[in-house]
DNA sequence: CAGAATCGTAAGTGGATACTTACGGTAAGT
DNA sequence: ACTTACCGTAAGTATCCACTTACGATTCTG
């Protein structure tokens, strides 16, 4: 059950592990198996299938099999997720910043300091 | 020295931990002192400071000493460059998304198998 | 000038997790 | 049918890191 929307706060759990950000960083030009996935990594392929899982699971990768092997690729769904989260972190974060200088601007006589 | 141009990928592993996550989440709707933040969350007050260094380190916040409290903020170029590396991701996913379904629809006879 | 309030840092510990080796399972080739 | 290639999973270990308590520094208040 890797689909059982996920959310992009998971997604974003599962990317702070560096192997897993550079197994994304391959897939940004293509589609690869786990065989070439893994000579273009520092650890070994056993490690790269459980990464690869996790980032599955969090719906950042999808598989297809072809033959005996599994190719992996960049899910176009999970990405949009995670962007669409941090759009709104986004826009709250301006909302916030525009009124906190609206409040140094104008009236900070509310909180009467100093 | 917590400008030394941050990558987004370190903003990312930041926001792997599920406490820095709910520290951002509290600063979406305004500025707060590390007291305050410290109220609406699980752990201790010398934990969150210590996340508010990481958090800042990485460029997603921001500080205002106010008298003898910090009042810590969401850092609009922060969050932005973060927006900016997951829209190159969200590209490139679907240009390899493309060529992947291009390949499988015209041309799989490069790659004479079966 | 005390006293209190707010916060960052140091040191130490427990728990999570990323990694390796070993194994089993499936699909293609001869 | 046997061999080879490719991959996922299991088990075990070592490392990292998030958290707590204790302490010192700085700034407002009476």
């Amino acid at each position: 059950m890797a689909n059982a929307r996920p959310t992009p706060e998971e997604a974003i759990a599962a990317l702070g592990d560096p192997t897993r950000r550079a197994i994304v960083e391959q897939l940004r030009h293509g589609a690869l198996p786990v065989g070439e996935l893994a000579q273009g990594l520092t650890v070994s392929r056993p490690a790269v299938s459980q990464h690869l899982k996790i980032l599955s699971d969090v719906g950042l990768l999808e598989v297809t099999p072809r033959g005996t092997r599994r190719v992996y690729a960049l899910a176009p769904d999970g990405v949009a997720a995670l962007r669409r989260y941090l759009d709104g972190l986004w826009d709250d974060a301006l909302s916030a910043f525009a009124a906190e200088a609206e409040t140094r601007a104008s009236g900070p006589n509310t909180e009467t300091d100093s």
